[in-house]
DNA sequence: TTCTATGCAAATAGTTTGCACTAAA
DNA sequence: TTTAGTGCAAACTATTTGCATAGAA
């Protein structure tokens, strides 16, 4: 990935093209796999400030850029939001793997009714396993 | 709930009933939903200690009586450990509530072929909306 | 030139740990 | 009486914020 693309994405979204926000964007799009925040800094060697990847990866997300996720105890994970999918994470070595698995389509609606909300927008799903070489 | 109930809840899995122990149980027993160690404090009248709260739900999860849920952005949830179930979040009141749909079985064994882990072992859930109130 | 984004340092929030004392069995 | 559990205070880790400066448009 080029950085002209990366600038152009950033464009799309109405964001100015930093230094910073393009050496971010293009780590998360290089790693497809939720990062935590000290990783992408260490990808980036070690270039960018803590609080600006923090703000950067806010900024990404208000806009659509990446999605937060939530498989760690105690540190978020950020990765490009690219389609819609979930993660498989080993409980031995931490690794994770994306999974093309999802929800049948009837069972936001069936979560719908029987919770009485008012509507049902996303769901979280991840799994938790070992993989192949901590078997 | 009786204390006394609890006791043997505890001893049950071999811990000392001290009076922390009981009035954390009791709680977790009574709030039926998942709470972070700040709610499950105020809930106890702010009489126990918040390190004693962590070392006791990390006992009570190593004996199998809580579980963690990692629902909230940046802060533990513990529950009761009681069936497999998932929950739904209002995003805009924070609201959680059970939901009691699942995963159709075949969907672990499917992950596992698809993944290439050794085995999968457990998933988590949950769902995102806006509740009632807050619509 | 203008105004947003960044770096640095300090502050905050949640959680963990060391240690002396208390209490369950 | 013995040993595990608790409270208190301090330490840690992840994240956030204030403010002066740098840099994109």
């Amino acid at each position: 990935m080029n950085s002209e693309k990366i600038r152009a994405l950033l464009a799309g979204v109405d964001l100015r093209a930093t230094t910073q926000r393009v050496a971010l964007l293009k780590e998360l799009l290089e790693q497809a796999h939720p990062l935590s925040v000290e990783k992408l800094t260490q990808g980036m060697g070690n270039a960018l400030d803590t609080a600006t990847v923090y703000r950067t990866l806010d900024t990404f997300e208000e806009k659509g850029l990446v999605r937060k996720v939530e498989l760690a105890q105690g540190r978020a994970l950020y990765e490009h939001a690219g389609e819609h999918h979930h993660h498989i994470v080993c409980t031995e070595c931490g690794v994770i793997q994306d999974v093309d698995v999802c929800l049948p389509k009837s069972v936001q609606g069936t979560v719908q009714r029987a919770s009485g909300f008012a509507n049902v927008n996303e769901h979280a799903l991840e799994f938790f396993g070992v993989c192949k070489k901590c078997a």
